[in-house]
Formats: C-alpha cells, structure tokens, sequence
DNA sequence: GTCGGTAGTGTAAACGATTACATTATTTAT
DNA sequence: ATAAATAATGTAATCGTTTACACTACCGAC
C-alpha cells in the first residue's frame, strides 16, 4: 500500500508536508503543493481514513440507529440522512435495534467504538440516557421519538397535533363509532393516542377501544378482526403507522367490509401503496426528508459547537385525506 | 480515555498479556487472566477498535452497496445481511449509489479505506471490475445482477426462469398479448426480458411491447398509460420491478379498466401492498432473506480463504400467483 | 542593524492497539 | 540431574496518520 511516506519522498518533502498539503491546514508555498499534489495523484495516494481516525480521534462517520430499517419511514429517514451527510463528505453506519434495548446498547457502543463524530437516533422504549456512560461523550440527536431530557437535541413531530386532526377528520365525515390502534413500543403511539382522545373528548365522544399492541402487520390484523366481528363494532379504525395500517386495511377487506362506507381507516405515513389500495388510504404524512436532514444539520452543530443549548425541532404532519375515510 | 495501558497498570501485568488475555490467542495463566479480566470490568474498558483495526490491518465491518435502499428488495437484503453480520460479531456499512458509477467508485474506495473485511454490492451497469484497482484487494460478493467475470463470487436470481414462468402463467391464464416494462438500470431487466420472450415464442406468439426504462413508479406509470390508450392495448403488463409494478397497476387503475378482465398485471418482488391492494398482484418472490445469507456466508468464506475457487449461487424465484392475473 | 513576526518546512512524539522477539519459569524426557 | 521443550510474560517495534515543537529565512519597523 503506498502511504503518506511514499508521497513524501516521491516529492522530496517530509510527510507533515504531504500532511498539511491534503488537511489545507498550514501556509504551503504554491511549487511544494503542487508537487505534493503530483505525487499524490502519480502514485494514486488515499490517505488511510483508520490512520487518520486513531490519530485525531474522530472521523468522517455518523452513526444512525433505528428500529427497523423495513418500516418505510426510517427507511426513508435513512435515506435523507445519507444524502444530508453525504454532502459534507461524511458517511453513515445504519444499525438496527428491533427494539432491542440490548442491541441498542451494543450498536451505541460501537459506534463510539468506531469513533463516529455522532449519532442520530430513535431510542427504544427503554433507553434511559442517565445510565449511559457515553452521553457526554458523543453528540446525539434523537428523532422520532421524545426522551425525558432537555439536554438532549431533538427532531421530533407534533404527534398530538396531528393526531388530533386525523381524528377530527374522521368525526367530521361522520364516524362516531372509533377504534384506535397503537404501537406500544414507542413514546410516538402515546402521544398519537393522546392526541386522539383529546379529539374525541372535545367532541363528546368516547372511543370503543384503544389497544396499545405491537407495530406489526399481524397484531394489527388480528386486533381489527377481533373488533369488527363484535355486534357493536367500530365505524374507524384509527392506526399509529404504517405497519398497523396495513394489517388493520387487510382486516376489513377480509371482514367482507366496505371501506370507508362501513369502516374507515386512517393512519401515519405515506406508503408506495397508501394511494395505490382502492380505497386509497388517509393518512399523516411525516415529512421524513426533512426530518431527516433537520437531524443531520442538528448533529453537524453540535460537533462542531458541543457546548450549544440543545434545540429540539418539531415538525407538523401533513393530513392526506382519501378515500378510505371519506364518509359513510 | 481508559486505553490497554490503565488496564495493565490495574491488572499488574504488560499490556502484550492484556492484549492476549482479550484476544484469546496465547496460553495465560488462569490466575493472570482473572486478574486482566476483572481489571477489565472494573475499568469498564473497551478495546479501542479504531487502533486494533490500524494494527491488525483488518475490521469486523463488512460493507453492502445497493441502488437504492427504499427499494423494499434491497432493504430485505439489507436486512438479511445485517442479522447474518450481527452473529458473527460483524456490522455492516450501508451504502446508496443512486445506480451512479461515480457514487459506487466513491463508496467502493470509502470502503477499502475503512479497511472493511468484505463488501457484498450490487453493481451499476456501467460497473467495470477490470478497470477497479481494489478488486484483487478486497474480498466481495455480487447480488443480484450478474456481472461478466468468473473470479467473483456471486448470488443471484435465476431471471430467466422465473420470467418464463411468470410469462407462462399469464398465458395459461388466457392472456395472449402482452406487454413488458424492464428496468433499464442493471442486467436483471435484461435477463428477465429473455424469459419474457422466450415464453411468448415457445407459445408462438409475439409481444405487443417491450420497454427498457428507469425503474420508477413514475416511469412505469406513463409508459403504461401510454400502452393502455393504444387501440391494441395489451391484455397484460408483465413488469420486471416493483416499482414498475405499482406504477402499472396504478395506471391500470387510473384508466378505468378491470384487472384482471381486462389487463392483468405481474411483477417481481414481494411487498407490503401486494396482497392488499384489490385485486391482489401476482408475482414472484425473490427469497430475500436467502439471498442475503448466502452472500454474507460465501463472503465470510472468501474472507477466511481467500484463494478459494469462487462461486456462483443461482437462487429459484416461486411464483405467487393470485387476483390480478386471474383471468379474462 | 537588531528585533519581532510570520511563512515555510522538518523532526519526532503521539494515537491505542497487536505481535515479533526476547526472556524467564516450569514441565517433560532421558 | 540435566537438556530440551513449552508455558507465561515482558519489551519494544509497528500500523499510517496528525501535530506540537523547533528551526530557518525573510520581511518590515524602529
């Protein structure tokens, strides 16, 4: 492998030179940088990133943790925080938890193993960042889902809002009768029921159910079975995300139902297949790009002024209103 | 920091004894491995993997390069690959290139660098291993799109087959003409086209179409549209994507005609809105999680053997047949 | 003309591990 | 009892950078 002692003796310098050429980071006279930069480029030097890493203790790396790549949204994030970082010549290490507060602790370790300059995360339900040792140590961001700590950056949607006016949009086309469905793995499902009961409480209504079940397709099929088969069933069902939403959708097509004439159901994200279903399904869009990027300007921040008052930005959802609650 | 000094300091020992101690390479003495092993805990010490990656010249990371993450295929991939990574105490480096060579070259050096022990990726079309000064440096595993070399391991799809078959299918159903929509961006779009044409002629009949497009929803869309408003319209959209599958039948939808009376739609690759939109969409299964494994154990295996004759697995797609091809 | 400042460069010490080589202690073989 | 082998550990070089410190050369100010 050709190093940095190869370029400077093909270009008669010592290598704090080729150092200060490549960093830009110390008067150079133009002759020596030039020749510096045509041995670089005749013996196709790569400066070695480990090398690098060990010696300034921190590298070009962002860490992102989340808890299931396959759920579209985080998918999504995923993508807007590797093209954000991207842009400043960092890449990014994706880690899965599954909702593993283990694995979770192992993959934050590790990332500050890898000495990643931070890290963007959604904790688990049980993440609790006092008992962390690498809190100080390694800037964060958390998106998605809210931590009990205001020193923390955050990124995070108006659930309660937008909840609410889902809600509000299923009274208001005339459901009276509505079931709701959260993910109980996350502070995000309780924050949408919030916001859901307080539409229904200002209205005058109750619910006929709220179940806090796992966010997987299946307990959301199940769950929706069991609520339109009993005699006084639910006219909406109301979804968490997007994984709930398709099992609760399943649900009602195998109930022999019509949506949205005998049920209706509306839920959080947009899905390639939200408008593609007939009816096309309701829902709060996340506005994950920018969440996303907000996240990763966020971090770049914080390593760059560590000491900064945290900031914590909360994005609205936008209501996608479709056919599958369209009145009865 | 506390680094392998404090603990052979705490431990009363060289930090060559920690090291071997943690390392589990050199016969120690019980006693002196307790005591390491506690000073160990008692530091909460962590080997500092940047350092050990310097000297040993070699990471437990491996790298995955695909298109595009939203696409659900290469998510379940990425997934697969990433619990296959995790058991043997590897993590994976995640990487997008847009079907852009220069993003790929980019992140194929990026890799290198970060002295990766493995890269499994997809290649561009334009990906050219010849003209690569690290294909001899660093071992790899090609997924999903054939590239023309015979010294690289490789898993894939048997395109082919699993196009005749989808294509046969179709025409044992009653459909006789057909239209196909392939993605323009890698040789899987190709290979798919053979099956598709090879089917139609063993059945001597002609295709009313075939396009090489990018595989977007938007670009399967239009073309569809385009292909549905023609007097001879097709009676049947094989498409070789997902991406192009849900812009077909959204086309299909959109044009006011009965799937599958009217046109049957197909495609490739098993998502969350396959079974849920009405009627159901036929396709075929790549077995991703399968796909994902075998790349990580064939590269493990390189890893570990470098010399070993390479190998290519040729996986069986099974076709899902249900609604939206159903017949006339 | 001397002094202080800055531009431009080199020397060598880090960073935190692994490991080749050296050394001593302990078995085992004869 | 002694040589040979092996177990157990230590010393110090090494991986490829960055950077603190030292040095020279030149410039402008007094």
């Amino acid at each position: 492998m050709t190093s940095i002692k190869d370029v400077a003796k093909a270009a008669g310098v010592s290598t704090a030179t080729v150092s200060r050429v490549l960093a830009n980071n110390a008067p150079i006279k133009a002759e020596t940088r030039e020749r510096v930069l045509k041995a670089v480029a005749d013996l196709n030097y790569r400066p070695n990133l480990i090398a690098r890493s060990l010696r300034a203790q921190k590298s070009a790396k962002i860490g992102l943790v989340v808890s299931d790549i396959r759920n579209p949204f985080f998918t999504a994030i995923g993508r807007a925080v590797e093209d954000a970082a991207y842009e400043q010549g960092y890449s990014v290490l994706m880690c899965n938890t599954d909702e593993d507060p283990a694995k979770e602790e192992l993959y934050l370790n590790l990332l500050y193993d890898e000495n990643v300059a931070g890290v963007i995360f959604s904790p688990t339900h049980q993440f609790n960042i006092a008992t962390q040792t690498y809190n100080q140590k390694m800037p964060f961001v958390v998106i998605d889902r809210a931590i009990e700590s205001n020193d923390v950056d955050m990124v995070l949607l108006d659930n309660v809002a937008a909840a609410y006016e889902l809600t509000e949009h299923l009274i208001n086309n005339g459901y009276k009768n509505l079931a709701g469905l959260f993910g109980d793995a996350s502070t995000t499902g309780q924050e949408r029921s919030r916001g859901f009961h307080k539409a229904l409480k200002d209205h005058q209504l109750t619910p006929i159910a709220a179940h806090f079940i796992a966010p997987r397709i299946q307990q959301g099929y199940e769950t929706t079975m069991n609520l339109l088969s009993q005699p006084n069933r639910p006219d909406a069902i109301f979804t968490s995300n997007s994984l709930l939403t398709a099992g609760a959708y399943q649900a009602a097509r195998d109930s022999r139902l019509n949506v949205p004439t005998d049920v209706a159901i509306v839920g959080f994200d947009e899905t390639t297949w939200g408008a593609l279903v007939d009816p096309p399904v309701t829902v709060i869009e996340q506005p994950t790009e920018e969440i996303g990027r907000t996240a990763t300007e966020l971090l770049f921040q914080r390593i760059q002024e560590p000491s900064r008052s945290p900031k914590t930005v909360i994005l609205k959802g936008s209501l996608i209103a479709r056919g599958s609650s369209g009145g009865k």
